[in-house]
DNA sequence: ATTCTAACA
DNA sequence: TGTTAGTA
């Protein structure tokens, strides 16, 4: 989600963030919650370099949906991530035979891709904040609800 | 005033 | 999940 600048800056748009009292109260739930979250693989928020969290829109979204998997779906924490290592982004972004047989996600689907260190289809430059793979995963729409149903985890409606 | 980590109820 | 301690 992106939002105009102010006068000072017309021509870019930035992002806003919630810090994590904002978005806790955003979502009615307490801050050491969101950091369980995270702490647990399945949410990645902004962070300064004192060490600080800032959650962007699509991070609100993404908690709602795990709210929404945890209370109607049945799953907890554990189950959510392990949903989430199911993604294929080797299918996603295509990666070639050679590539997956020395790719760490392709080889084990226990953790979502986002969770490894080193990837080699993943440059240094690029975090999985804005990697396709973690931002499809953001929502309980569209796609990730595709893919849910496809490996039987959701009923088809 | 707010958030951080880590440990613990 | 929540709380506490000691910080930054």
């Amino acid at each position: 989600m992106k939002k105009a600048k102010n006068k000072h800056d017309t021509n870019s748009v930035v992002e806003k963030l919630y810090s994590i009292g904002q978005a806790s109260r955003k979502l009615h739930l307490s801050s050491p919650t969101l950091r369980m979250y995270e702490h647990h693989g399945v949410l990645i928020p902004y962070k300064t370099k004192s060490g600080r969290r800032y959650y962007s829109d699509a991070d609100i979204e993404r908690v709602q949906c795990m709210r929404h998997m945890i209370k109607d779906v049945g799953l907890n924490l554990e189950g959510i991530r392990r949903l989430f290592a199911l993604l294929p982004c080797w299918e996603i972004k295509q990666c070639s035979k050679k590539e997956r047989e020395h790719c760490p996600v392709y080889l084990d689907s226990s953790k979502p891709c986002w969770t490894f260190k080193r990837v080699t289809c993943r440059k240094d430059s690029m975090d999985c904040k804005t990697c396709e793979i973690y931002l499809m995963s953001s929502t309980c729409t569209d796609r990730l609800k595709t893919i849910l149903r496809g490996i039987g985890y959701l009923q088809a409606e």
